[in-house]
DNA sequence: CATCACGTTTCGTTATGCCTAAAATATATA
DNA sequence: TATATATTTTAGGCATAACGAAACGTGATG
């Protein structure tokens, strides 16, 4: 099992060799504030369990498995900094600490339905390094509701971060990943979209429309 | 510093002595899946921090410490444990489980802002010991939504919980603590309560109305 | 009231993760 | 190249939290 310390050891050897290059005792022992005596030992263990490549004195680096760890690990800490950020309304330094613990708790599949809600944040664009392999939004549907037709029923699949206070506001309103929606809008309105989200109808601003991706029945 | 391990053994004390009573070695031991040795060495520990009535061989019972301590991380574990369930959508079972990591890590402010989305579950009405002192729900304005008149605006302060699939719509509809609120009900319904939530209108159904607490200007 | 069985505690050991101080190694400078 | 400086590792300790085995209380039974 790896446990939270060393995973965050993981954590900051990733950060420290973002770049390339090998990570050394004495930047690790300061990112994570610890003496480089302990650092020299952990990453003997973390060796032993083939999640670094370590040569004395000539530094660290991640192992592939290494490496995916601690891509989970950082995404979920994105995604528990943006949930506290974004949804409980919390500030960004107490958000970020919090994280850090959370961040090791985390269950792989609660990240997931995490992420399909607040979406995935800009570092994943384009599937960059820090996510490969694990976001889901980029192989799932492109329709929206901006795609649907008066009568037509569908489920949410997720949600485009566009910012942050539109991702709180669409939560807010019900718009969560697996529920089901009709696109009702027999109101007498003519600029919001109207939606029946189970018994409840919701007023949809018509530039809300293509934030929320859906599958269609 | 309380660490996990020490508030699981404060829970399972709280869990044991619930009835009243002492909870003893061996059956703390069976309930943590450690050994009995385990358990007296801790429970020295926990009397020399104050946070258990311990006498050898007869037994132990928490202190007003530990109580108060026990009793925090328990409401943790059920916010979290809901908020997995209504929000993520999570199993009953791996939310607990999971529930059971993120109650060491989970600050104060953040249970508390989780509380006001989801509100206190059942365990809480009339604040039984399972949550005396925390709460805040109870301390708040007693006004609702049925209170209101036409035109008025107020904020959203918190919302009863009757049933976790009521909370969970009204979450959905909008509903969340915080938002600011007019009562329109200027469209041709007779049933439903239309409501101004920021730039969306929402009909609520009139059993809802007295569920949600608001903060009249 | 002595004894026995069960529950409980003590003792010695282990693993993790940290520390300081001392030794070993690498690098920079003369 | 030799030496001085900086980095890194090793060695020995400490705290937490667990274990099994052995010693110890307590209460029930004869």
């Amino acid at each position: 099992m790896v446990t939270g310390s060393r995973e965050d050891y993981l954590i900051c050897i990733h950060k420290l060799t973002q770049g390339g290059g090998v990570a050394k005792t004495n930047d690790i022992a300061q990112f994570m504030k610890v003496s480089p005596a302990s650092v020299t030992e952990m990453m003997r263990r973390l060796a032993e369990e083939n999640l670094v490549d370590y040569e004395k004195y000539r530094g660290v680096r991640l192992t592939r498995a290494g490496q995916r760890h601690a891509k989970q690990i950082r995404r979920k800490h994105r995604l528990m900094e943006r949930f506290l950020v974004n949804i409980l309304d919390t500030d960004a330094e107490t958000a970020h600490e919090e994280a850090c613990k959370l961040e090791h708790v985390l269950s792989d599949s609660a990240a997931q339905k995490l992420c399909r809600i607040i979406g995935e944040p800009e570092e994943c664009t384009g599937c960059d390094d820090t996510c490969d392999g694990i976001c889901v939004n980029h192989s799932l549907t492109q329709d929206t509701v901006a795609s649907m037709n008066e009568g037509d029923a569908a489920v949410i699949s997720h949600l485009r971060c566009e910012n942050a206070e539109k991702i709180r506001k669409l939560i807010s309103m019900g718009f969560v990943p697996g529920r089901r929606i009709v696109l009702e809008n027999d109101l007498p309105f003519k600029g919001p979209l109207v939606l029946r989200i189970g018994d409840s109808r919701v007023a949809l601003d018509r530039d809300y429309a293509d934030l929320i991706f859906v599958d269609r029945d």
